[in-house]
DNA sequence: CCTGGCTCTCAGGAAACGTTCAGCCGATGC
DNA sequence: GCATCGGCTGAACGTTTCCTGAGAGCCAGG
């Protein structure tokens, strides 16, 4: 949902289980990309030939070939086409071996905005896209993605790892009604079992970390969700 | 409310309870929809296959196979077919956390008002048809459906998600009357059992907070209805 | 083994919201 | 001008939604 206006790139996403395969797919057009499926290695392949993708999203375990020998594959066909690999957590050490050949991994079960941050940090380290900022900047709050730090007013502010990826998502989203279970979808894992709460509680540190004094950035819309919203718009 | 000189997209409802699926197919038919329907999963892959739909409006419980499959089915069809899908509110529902990080579903029961919002917006994004606007304007009063908000003379003006409602319907539908049971089937559940006061107290409110001052917007025609309708053309 | 940070759950209280209702007012028709 | 009807609106109610503090479970580091 969020830039829209062309197609940022153009990726493939390749695992077998179909719900898995669907989020993803379902998720990454819904953010601008164009999108393909395919759901085994032999798939992969070939569909990666016809459609040059500029990435592959791949899961390290496939009934037929697996990820490792997938991407050993798409690198033969030349023309890079980086790889972002989906691992099990417990798979101790798939990922050492796996990075030697990926640009870069997730572990299973990931959150949204994980694996959008790492789809577009691979897309601008191997196509400069630099139009894709790496510093979101609302109001005197300003976020890196790659350093993982967040400042307000000048000041640095610490953030656990949840509340960061919630500002994240809120910044990215600067603007827009996020509703909870939105919120609930993009920055928690999918396979997060628990209601809405959270997001309510950490709505609150978040406010408690970057958002004490007036003009407020983060507004409740009761019955609808939460806005990040720049000041003076008011 | 209706746009009509053409068909604005072709749409595929499927539903297995009839009431919903005729209530669906009808009002969306009066928004200028080509609508085709189908009661359970096969009948639905059976029917996209052949008729290839803009959209497909899919409940996620079916008799035979569940929204998961039958939207995989789709997608292996190639030629992307986005899917809104219908969920039953209880939330706790492992299924469904998948569906809702697609980000295009809504709960029963719904307001059609919502339903028409989704497909809008999905179509809005999935064809790039920028000739629907997201920023609605009538005489000095604007309405942002992505932030939720509403300004009238430039000044920001605080709704309730049900005043909110309310205006976008009577926006989309400026210069039309509006009966009260029009009003009533679409900005409230299809399961509201109340009367028609409800509406009149919520013209009300919506009066006080963007129509106190001369010229009026918001018109009553005596036993019709309501219109909202912009200045000078009185 | 203890400590601290992090995540998530829960429950109390406060505020906003939706709905109903009754009394009032203006319009309409006789 | 009068009676009637439909619409307007303030008040009241129960309900929902949200906020926040407290605490339990978990993991990593010391």
């Amino acid at each position: 949902m969020d830039v829209l206006d062309r197609v940022e790139a153009r990726l493939l996403v390749v695992d077998d289980e179909p719900n898995i395969r669907e989020l993803l797919s379902a998720s990454l057009r819904l953010s601008g990309f164009e999108v393909m499926t395919a759901a085994d290695g032999r798939e992969a392949v070939q569909f990666a030939e016809r459609i040059r993708p500029d990435l592959v999203v791949l899961d390290v375990m496939l009934p037929d070939m697996d990820g490792f020998a997938v991407a050993g594959r798409l690198r033969e066909m030349g023309g890079q086409m980086p790889v972002l690999f989906l691992t099990a957590r417990d798979g101790t050490d798939d990922k050492v071996t796996g990075l030697k050949v990926a640009d870069d991994y997730v572990t299973k079960p990931f959150s949204l905005e994980e694996v959008l941050a790492r789809i577009r940090a691979v897309l601008r380290r191997t196509r400069g896209d630099l139009d894709l900022p790496v510093r979101l900047r609302v109001g005197d709050l300003e976020l890196d993605e790659e350093a993982h730090q967040v400042w307000k007013g000048g000041a640095m502010v610490r953030l656990s790892p949840t509340e960061f990826k919630l500002l994240h998502y809120f910044m990215i989203n600067t603007g827009r009604v996020l509703s909870k279970a939105q919120i609930l979808d993009h920055v928690w894992n999918y396979d997060f079992g628990g209601d809405a709460g959270v997001v309510e509680s950490y709505v609150s540190y978040l406010r408690r970390k970057i958002d004490t004094a007036e003009p407020r950035l983060i507004h409740t819309l009761r019955g609808v969700g939460y806005v990040l919203r720049p000041p003076q718009s008011d």
